[in-house]
DNA sequence: TGACTGCGCTGAATCGTTCCACTTGAAAAT
DNA sequence: ATTTTCAAGTGGAACGATTCAGCGCAGTCA
C-alpha cells in the first residue's frame, strides 16, 4: 500500500546524497553545487515528494505563516478587504491562512488558538466588536504579534489600522450639504460600537458646522444589513415628510436603504440622495450608481500587512494606530433633480 | 526576554509529573486520574502554555486540519458557501483553513501545496474553471483526499458535489413560460465552462419542450459580474424589442441585469421578468425581490464536508458525484403586470 | 613537502509531541 | 505467603526537518 510518507531521506536515497544535502538544496543554499541541486530536485519530483513544513518549523522554531481572522466574510466589504490582505502577504512571501468568525466571540477564540497551535508567526484580525486584549491573551502564544484592522481591540497591545471614519462621514455629509440639503438622516449601525460612534460623529460635526437645526436631523440606527436597513427606512418614510438625504453607515446599509426607498416609491438620485461608506465594488454597478466613501482598501491592507511584517522583524517597537483619509466618490445616487 | 517556547515539559515540571502524563492528560486519557488531570490543566494555564499541534501531528502522522480552497471570495455566493462549509467542518471537530485563489490557477496550485505542506488531512476545493487532475497531482501529498464543490475537476479522482444545474434552470424557465411568456433571453456566463453548459441546457430544454420558436430565444453570454451583465443587457435593450423574461446564469448576473434594465427605463417585475440562480441572501432584500433558484447551500456544504470526512476514514471507496435538486423561489422580479 | 584554505558535502543533535513498553505499589486471587 | 492483576504513571524512541561542526579532498603557497 506504500502509505508511508515520503521524506527528505527518501529523496536523499534516490538522489544518492545525504539528508543534509537535500535539505540545503531545497533551501537554495550556496553551499550546494547547482549540479547537485538539479539532481536533488529531479529526484524529489520523481518520487512525488512533498515538503513537510510543520517538521521544518518545529526545528527552526519559526514560520512564515500568518493567520487571518475575519469577522464576516459574507459582508462584501470584509471579503474584499480579506482578499486584499491575502494578496499583500503572499506578495511578500508569507503564507496566509484565513478563518471566519461570523461575529462570534467563541469562534474567534477558537480560530486564534488554532492558528497559534499551528505555529502562526503572526495574527491579523478584523475583530468581533467588543473584543478585548484579555479575550485574546489566553489563546496567543508568547511573542506572536497581532495587528487589528477596521475595528480596535479594547486595551489592545497591538497595531491598529483603520480608515478615518470621522472625516469620511464628515466629507460625504458636506457633499450633501453643499447641494443645499437641510433635512438629513444618518442611517444604520450599532450604537455601542466605536465605528458607529465615529461615523456618526463625522456626520454630526458636518451638520453642526453648517448650522443645520437639530430638528431637521434624524439618527436611525439599525443592524448593518440590507434587510434591516430597508425595513428601517421604509418605516421612516411612511411616518412623514421624507428627508432630502440619507448618509448611511455602510454600503450594505445604503443598498438596503435604496431598496426600501424604491418600495416606498421614492427615486434615489432624484427625490432623495443616498450615500454609502466603504465603496465596495458593487457601488459603481448599482442603479443608480452609489455615492460612497472610498476607504482605499488596498492601502489599508498594505499598511496592515506591513505593520505585521515589521513587527515580526522587530518585536519591541511601540504600538501604533494608523488611519487612512478616505475620499468621497460622487455618483448619481446623491445628485438630486434641481427642483423639490 | 524568555523568548523560549513553553513546552509540555515545562508544564510537567510545574505540575510535578512527567512529560507523558501531561500529554495523556491533555488528551483526556482514562489512564490519568481526574485529580492529576486538573493539576496538569492548572499548571498549563498558569504558565500560559500553548499546545504545539504541528509537533503533535508530526509524531502522530495525521491531522484534523482540512484546507479549503475557494475560487472567489468576493462573490457572495461562494462566500456564503465557504462560511457554510466551514461551519460543517468545525461542527464535526475539524479545523479549517481557508484560502482564496481569485480564479487564478497559479494561486490555486500554491495554496494547495501550502495546505499539503502544512499537513492538511484533506482538501475541499471550489476549483478554478478548467482545473484538471494533473494540475493538482504534483502538489498533493500521497493519500490526501480531495472533494470538489460546484465545479468539476477534469479527470478528477475525487468526489464532486454540485446543484443540479440543468433542472434548476429548467424549472425557473418553466416558471416564466407558465406565465405565458414566449420571448426569452438566457443571460450571462462563460460559454466554455461546464456550469454554463448545464444551465443553458436546462433553459434550452424548457423552451423546446414548450414549443417556443427558436427565433424568440436569445442567448447572451458575458462574464458573470454585475458590471458585465448590466452593460450587456443595456446594449441588448437598445437594439430592439425587449424580451419578456431574462433567465440569468447567476444572481450576480441578475442583479447586474436589473440595474441595466433600470437604466434602460424598464421596470423589472412589471415590464419584464428577471430570474437569478443560487439564491444568495441578498435576493430577498433586493428591489424588487429577486426570483431565484435556491441551491440549498447548507445542504451542499454538508454533503461536501461529509464526503470528505467519510473519505478520511475510508480511503478506498469509489468516487461519487452527488447533486442536489434546487428549488425555484418565486419573488416579485418575475411577476409581470397582466398587460403587455 | 607540509601547512593552510575553502568548497561541497555528511553525521548527529535537536525541535515538541505521541505512544509503546515498562515500572511501581497496592489490592485480589490462589 | 506467593502470585497475579490492575490502575496510574514514567522513559525514551520515534516523527521529518534544520543546522552546525567537522571531514575529505583538491588546490595554493612558501
Amino acid at each position: 500500500m506504500s502509505q508511508k510518507n515520503l521524506t527528505i531521506s527518501d529523496v536523499a536515497k534516490t538522489a544518492g546524497v545525504s539528508k543534509s544535502t537535500v535539505s540545503l538544496a531545497l533551501q537554495d543554499s550556496p553551499k550546494i553545487k547547482p549540479e547537485t541541486r538539479k539532481k536533488v530536485m529531479k529526484a524529489a519530483k520523481k518520487i512525488g515528494y512533498v515538503y513537510n513544513r510543520a517538521a521544518a518549523n518545529l526545528r527552526r522554531r519559526s514560520s512564515e505563516m500568518i493567520g487571518m481572522v475575519i469577522n464576516d466574510l459574507t459582508n462584501p466589504f470584509f471579503a474584499e478587504l480579506a482578499v486584499s490582505l491575502e494578496r499583500s502577504f503572499t506578495d511578500s512571501g508569507y503564507v496566509v491562512m484565513m478563518a471566519n468568525t461570523s461575529e462570534d466571540t467563541h469562534q474567534q477564540d477558537k480560530v486564534i488558538r488554532t492558528f497559534c497551535e499551528h505555529g502562526a508567526a503572526g495574527i491579523l484580525i478584523c475583530p468581533v466588536f467588543g473584543t478585548t486584549q484579555s479575550d485574546l491573551d489566553p489563546h496567543i502564544s508568547r511573542g506572536v504579534p497581532v495587528v487589528s484592522v477596521m475595528r480596535p481591540i479594547d486595551g489592545g497591545e497591538c497595531d491598529y489600522i483603520a480608515p478615518d471614519n470621522i472625516n469620511g462621514t464628515l466629507a460625504v455629509t458636506q457633499h450633501l450639504l453643499e447641494q443645499g440639503m437641510t433635512r438629513l438622516v444618518f442611517l444604520g449601525g450599532l450604537p455601542h460600537t466605536p465605528v458607529y460612534q465615529q461615523r456618526l460623529n463625522g456626520f454630526t460635526a458636518a451638520v453642526q458646522k453648517a448650522g443645520i437645526k437639530a430638528e431637521n436631523i434624524e439618527v436611525i440606527p439599525c443592524a448593518p444589513t440590507q434587510e434591516a436597513a430597508s425595513i428601517a427606512i421604509e418605516k421612516r418614510i411612511k411616518q412623514g415628510e421624507p428627508p432630502q438625504g440619507i448618509v448611511c453607515y455602510s454600503d450594505i446599509v445604503a443598498f438596503g436603504a435604496c431598496f426600501g426607498l424604491d418600495r416606498a416609491g421614492l427615486k434615489v438620485g432624484q427625490n432623495i440622495a443616498v450615500t454609502g461608506f466603504d465603496d465596495v465594488m458593487a457601488c459603481s454597478a448599482f442603479s443608480p450608481p452609489l455615492t460612497s466613501v472610498h476607504v482605499f482598501t488596498d492601502q489599508l491592507a498594505k499598511l496592515a500587512a506591513d505593520s505585521l511584517m515589521q513587527r515580526l522583524k522587530n518585536t519591541d517597537r511601540p504600538f501604533s494606530n494608523q488611519s487612512v483619509l478616505p475620499k468621497v466618490i460622487v455618483r448619481e445616487s446623491s445628485r438630486l433633480a434641481v427642483e423639490n
